[in-house]
DNA sequence: AAACTTTCGATAATCTATTATCATATTCCA
DNA sequence: TGGAATATGATAATAGATTATCGAAAGTTT
């Protein structure tokens, strides 16, 4: 075994700045592949090593929050955000947050279980897919 | 690229028996590497591999459904059901089926969004692992 | 600006899940 | 029952996602 990579996140980078900003701005969870590809236009030669690293690192500090969606590579949304679910477009692939919930009372397991917590994931077209 | 496996499930075997055996009674989603545990009690010698090609073939044949879980290997359970969702103990890793169902109506997806599934998922701790 | 430390980028390595390979064992029909 | 076709089991290979390695580049402190 050897031993896992050592960072702390001290320093002001304009990658590490450029993969917040992304994730800020764009509102929906993103993989990592998603924020490479928007990070590159503000900082060239942006390298998935750095997103992996600030996408664990942010979400170590809490800044971030994985979002996992079925059969899907992991995501990651700005954490504080209220109860929401997502929606997954399949025609393009990305995901979308909606606020909206049926409400955790609403959800009935068999009787004898304890339910903690639930996640609803709606699959369809999102708006901009439709249109094309 | 080399070709793929060639099978087509024209022959009843004992491995083909216990995995569907396992399968319809067991009465839940099971991961392939559940199927094979459960399958060697009544298949002493029963290989992964076996466990895999007949779990695609039978999803193929459409007696099975794959069903995936956020975050979770993909899991299989037989086909035919009426609409239900899942739950997933986080002590043991048991998926399983739930009837309720808010009803898909329930669910907004943001104006120009087509809604056209929906997964509901409930997380907690199943009722054998609660007594214990 | 020098020195020091952290971070980056390219890429190799790892991990988990699944599929392919292939020699052997079974099934099933003539 | 003989035999061709199919299935199995052990394991190598593959695939996708993520992490580790390491020399170069950049931030931070003095």
């Amino acid at each position: 075994m050897h031993e896992t990579d050592t960072q702390s996140m001290e320093r002001d980078t304009p990658q590490r700045r450029a993969i917040r900003e992304v994730l800020a701005s764009t509102g929906r969870p993103m993989s990592p592949d998603e924020v490479l590809d928007a990070g590159k236009s503000l900082v060239k030669g942006l390298g998935i090593a750095t997103v992996y690293r600030n996408l664990k690192l942010l979400t170590a500090s809490g800044w971030l929050s994985p979002v996992n969606l079925p059969g899907e590579p992991t995501r990651y949304e700005v954490s504080g955000k209220p109860h929401h679910h997502h929606f997954l477009c399949r025609e393009c692939d990305r995901a979308f947050e909606i606020e909206d919930c049926p409400g955790t009372q609403e959800f009935h397991a068999p009787s004898g279980f304890r339910v903690e917590a639930h996640d609803v994931v709606l699959y369809g077209v999102c708006a901009n897919c439709k249109t094309r």
